[in-house]
DNA sequence: AGATGTACTTAGCAACACTAAGGAGCAGGA
DNA sequence: TCCTGCTCCTTAGTGTTGCTAAGTACATCT
């Protein structure tokens, strides 16, 4: 899908979050796992941005550990400040999606 | 709703324009239209500079008419290249929209 | 040695929602 | 008559964000 840039916007720090919200993770394999869900034009580059960004808003914890393969990996969790930011974007996601929803109708 | 702004960036082109294939307006009235939908902090001055950066890139028809009560208004209605792009927004928003719920039931 | 895949960083760009400040037309009441 | 309030639009500038590009670095396989 093609031209998607603007509309992740704001929606792009949530899909992350959510991500990590179901189990430690890190940069490399949430591009994969974006790019299996169909989300093919979320590259690398833009992943890690939100990530240090994520990461200096305080919402995650961080840590370094090699990986078996290639270099160090930095894992990623959810801390309660992320948590808190998480439940929040899903109400305004929701509440979003409503009012589209109704005006698409009306 | 606070915080609404990242997420109706590359929606808010769209849901004027989704308002706007519904009948002839100008942009006071979206304005009035949206806060009575619930969107209360998309103000005037967003509504205007949204529309015309739409007008720019030649979505919408554009008429000046007095009104019977203030200044001139302008009107905006949807010509073909619009109606492209409102088809072509709407497939975006419904594609990002399974997604989303895709990874929340992850 | 070189190629390939894994894994992260940094600087800078473009698009967009938003703000601020203003101007102009009309109506009604003080 | 003035002036307050409502209608209606414009322009210049700001901050956030997704994205790009270029680079670094480690491991494995040929």
């Amino acid at each position: 899908m093609e031209g998607l840039t603007e509309l992740l916007k704001g929606a792009l720090e949530g899909i992350v979050l959510q991500h990590i919200a179901q189990g430690e993770t890190y940069g490399y394999e949430i591009t994969k796992y974006l790019q299996d869900l169909g989300l093919e034009d979320i590259v690398e580059g833009t992943v890690y941005t939100v990530l240090l960004r994520l990461e200096k808003q305080g919402l995650l914890d961080v840590e370094r550990r090699k990986s078996n393969l290639g270099p160090q990996r930095k894992f990623y969790t959810l801390n309660a400040a992320g948590e808190d930011y998480l439940t929040n974007f899903w109400a305004k996601w929701d509440f979003l999606s409503g009012k589209m929803t109704q005006l698409r109708k009306a």
